[in-house]
DNA sequence: CGCCTAAAGTTATATATTTCACATATTTTA
DNA sequence: TAAAATATGTGAAATATATAACTTTAGGCG
């Protein structure tokens, strides 16, 4: 058994090949080559194959992927092969977004709990669920299984979501909250930030990625 | 006059630590070290230093910064001094959210035109924002001097409206739809995924970023 | 006033990632 | 059945990025 360590960036790229396996397996498309999947998600036919082989050998030379294996195989590797119940914590305007985004539940995500601390908020329905109290949050996550945490909550509120979490052994978390989140190490972290990428945008409309110093 | 590239992921930390010296600045604190910084966002202090460094001496040695002044540096650098209006196509669930969203404008971003190509949505008020027709989009783009588009519509109507935004001359998009967009080289796209976060998330909790290939 | 400490700035090193080129395997075709 | 065409898998080279080690400078203090 060999353990490799796989780049981050494989692994996001590696998702979004999956995604448009999906596309194409929904189409009617059987077989693909590389180079198509990096056509129709921008990246290098080269780098498409260099991010498979970090998972095993899933095409035939000369000929391609056959679309439905290749997508078994990623969402396997992606671990998707489980439903993924989540929490969510703040029902304001971007929780409630999130409730009805149905892109989740293509890939196996479900928001099943829906947390909020604010007593005109609870007892809200939001589609099929029922907005509930921060405290009921642990056993909702004990009794469905959970194991991935949102949080869309206001800044100053994120870290002490963030604890509660933790404390109840959520190891995921995706957070909405523009700050820096203080977890522990096995507790894993992606930040969502809007400002960040907008920022990112209006550098580039001025350098294009490059800078000029003033002398 | 010196040109240089400046890694994408420089920049990303810039805007995250511009709006870390912010909230130092909004808190009283007038002095910081490249130590604290990392402390604060998550980094190390020589990548601080190494990030600051693409774009001058912001700092005095065996002192640190001044926050007041690294935080007007990072801004500029980062095109901040000026408003950035924006356009938003899609008043739906995440369209609606985004209007609200007040750190936006904290930064000096705003929403100022939102369309829809569904009659039902169209006229209705957002806040301060009434939902245009999308083919309004052109003159308000214009008339307001529109440089950065965001595309909050359903998969498979974003690539038209990217093509839409295109032909208006926005060099800038946010997107949110789940797709690759197609668009010329001068135009820039950053797109926000949330099911490639989510399973970035899930392939870590199986294999926290290594792979065990089975034999 | 010179020594000591702190922290920025910088150079060098190490690591990570991407790109490139090619050897290899499969299918098609003459 | 040999040759041609096609497209994968991979090792090496090129780039890019991050870390670490070192040098320099400012300010405090005896
Ligand atoms: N609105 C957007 O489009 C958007 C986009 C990106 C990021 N965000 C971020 O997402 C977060 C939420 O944004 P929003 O616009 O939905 O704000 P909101 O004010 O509409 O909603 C926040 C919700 O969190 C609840 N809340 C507050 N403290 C809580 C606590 N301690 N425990 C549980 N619930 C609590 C509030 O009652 C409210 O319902 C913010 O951090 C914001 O910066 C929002
Ligand atoms: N809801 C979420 O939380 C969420 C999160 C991440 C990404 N997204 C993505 O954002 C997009 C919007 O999601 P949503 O949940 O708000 O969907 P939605 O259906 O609530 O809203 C989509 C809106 O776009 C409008 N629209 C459709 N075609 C259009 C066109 N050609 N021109 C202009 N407007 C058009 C619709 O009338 C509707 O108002 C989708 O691509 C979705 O995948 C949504």
């Amino acid at each position: 058994m060999k353990t490799l360590r796989v780049p981050e960036a494989t692994v996001t790229r590696l998702s979004i090949y999956s995604r448009f396996l999906e596309r194409l397996d929904r189409n009617g498309v059987t077989s693909v080559s590389s180079g198509e999947i990096a056509e129709g998600v921008g990246v290098s036919p080269a780098q498409v194959r260099k991010d498979l082989a970090y998972f095993g050998e899933f095409g035939t030379r000369g000929v391609g992927y056959n679309v439905k294996d290749l997508m078994h195989y990623t969402m396997k590797i992606l671990n998707l092969t489980q439903p993924w119940p989540m929490a969510l914590a703040g029902a304001g305007n971007l929780g409630t977004a999130l409730c009805t985004y149905r892109n989740f539940r293509e890939r196996g995500f479900a928001i099943v709990g829906v947390f909020d601390n604010d007593l005109t908020k609870i007892g809200k329905r939001i589609e099929d669920l029922t907005v509930q109290p921060l405290e009921e949050m642990p056993q909702v996550i004990k009794q469905r299984g959970i194991r991935i945490g949102i949080i869309a909550v206001p800044t100053r509120a994120a870290q002490e979501v963030a604890d509660l979490m933790v404390r109840n052994h959520l190891k995921a978390i995706l957070n909405f909250a523009p700050i820096a989140l203080n977890v522990p190490e096995d507790v894993m972290i992606r930040n969502v930030d809007l400002s960040v990428s907008l920022e990112v945008l209006t550098f580039n409309l001025k350098y294009r990625g490059t800078y000029e110093s003033e002398e």
